[in-house]
DNA sequence: ATACGACTTTGAGGCCACTCAATGACGTCC
DNA sequence: GGACGTCATTGAGTGGCCTCAAAGTCGTAT
């Protein structure tokens, strides 16, 4: 399986150096409180691509933050087929939705090979009784996925299939852009049949709808490697009024 | 406007007077610290048929709990249409998306005539402060509400309209069931319109499944009444391995 | 009582995305 | 290096839901 050598990447880096630090973790935490922070956090192996961080029904612990690669999540339709409810890139926080019920509502799994911080959740609630901070920004991490997965619903009930790929790229583009890398050439971690689960299309349907947004010069496609060629005509097609779509224009 | 006497029901109940208390507070808290609860809640006049509890980018300030009535949220498209995004039944909380913007990202909007109760967010903190146990509750909630929006966007990408109008109605009977009303037989507040908009289907499609099902025994509907004959064949078209469709099946 | 508007129902026709099927490209393992 | 499995692409045909249109029903106001 890996005949490549590993990324190099240390596997323990406190949330002080932590490049990413400034992406999941509230701003407000002063350099002490994060040590404390720090403290709670357990940093396992890497998971190859297709372990699971956990399953659906499994006991909810801990929330975790991806450092590196990339996760999905998803639960069993009744006729067992499955569907995707999010992807996690690196600084995401995931494993909050299952606060209220004790098991996880879905199964996560690495989609490559992917590094997790992990964060037990009754330590994190000690720490949140004395950081108010740190709770309000759970809460905050809470509401925007809220919003977001109303964005999705939006994009389920009224788009159709080349709105739903045209958001789903510039979407990813803005995330991208946020940890600092370019918003116009990047890495699909996910294959067609993945995208088009989670978008709710067939995976035919994603791949012409590559191939025309190829020829019509949105796009340049190879694999699993995108570049964003005419940003400005593809927030258009993606419509929504989120200010990601202005933010992937005004850097193109 | 009012020519008609409003429905007899005091303005003005203390939640520990409440029917509704059971399920709009966390059930630790104690009836001292209910009562401090208490005295932060606003209780203004009944919304009519029509009006707005907050409009989409309005300044966030307060959450707020149904007492009576029904409202709807919904946002605008891009192009101008709009999209409803939940419908709120009595003891059911509103607002908590906005936490993390600042600002209402929907539009809340009554259905008919409706009480509410209205919780300032930063009393709320300030309380949240002092009484782990609230802050809990909050926080489950919002988990609670991703995880319904996460089976919304199942039925959304993979249900068709059966099964979608099928899943709405055992949604819905599970609410009331829960406030001690007959799951059997309702009234829905939304309108034909409503209910596909937020279904993700047109109004014709709407009727004419609510035709068939009639014709198949499975509801009995008149206008906005609705009686749900055959449970468990709706339960079993809804699909799902939500707990709500055996509770339903169980009360038939 | 009547008229009006809003909502609902029903029908006819068309389109978008799905399904099925086959070929092509890629990466992996002997 | 060749064979295999997985993934991606492309084409043909179908079907479910949408759109457009019209008639029917309900509630409300005058």
């Amino acid at each position: 399986m890996t005949s490549k050598p590993n990324v190099r990447q240390p596997s323990h880096v406190a949330c002080r150096d932590c490049s990413l630090s400034s992406l999941c973790l509230p701003l407000a935490l002063s350099l002490q409180d994060i040590d404390q922070l720090d403290r709670i956090i357990k940093r396992g192996r890497p998971l190859k691509k297709g372990e699971h961080l956990f399953l659906e029904g499994d006991p909810f612990t801990s929330v975790f933050a991806v450092r590196s690669g990339a996760i999905k999540t998803y639960t069993a339709t009744n006729e067992g087929e499955e569907q995707i409810t999010s992807f996690y890139l690196p600084s995401e926080i995931l494993g909050l939705s299952g606060m209220d019920t004790d098991v996880y509502p879905v199964s996560a799994q690495a989609m490559e090979t992917t590094m997790i911080c992990e964060i037990p959740f009754d330590q994190l609630e000690t720490l949140s009784d004395r950081f108010p901070e740190l709770r309000r920004h759970m809460m905050r991490l809470m509401s925007k996925k809220i919003r977001e997965d109303q964005q999705m619903m939006m994009l389920l009930s009224k788009k159709n299939a080349d709105e739903r790929i045209a958001t789903f790229l510039i979407n990813l583009a803005s995330r991208f852009r946020r940890r600092g890398f370019s918003s116009q050439s990047f890495r699909l971690s996910m294959s067609r049949n993945e995208m088009g689960n989670y978008l709710g299309l067939a995976v035919e349907t994603v791949s012409r709808v590559f191939t025309r947004f190829q020829k019509n010069g949105l796009i340049y496609a190879v694999g699993k490697e995108i570049e964003i060629r005419d940003p400005v005509q593809l927030c258009s097609l993606a419509g929504g009024k989120s200010v990601d779509l202005e933010q992937i224009i005004s850097s193109a």
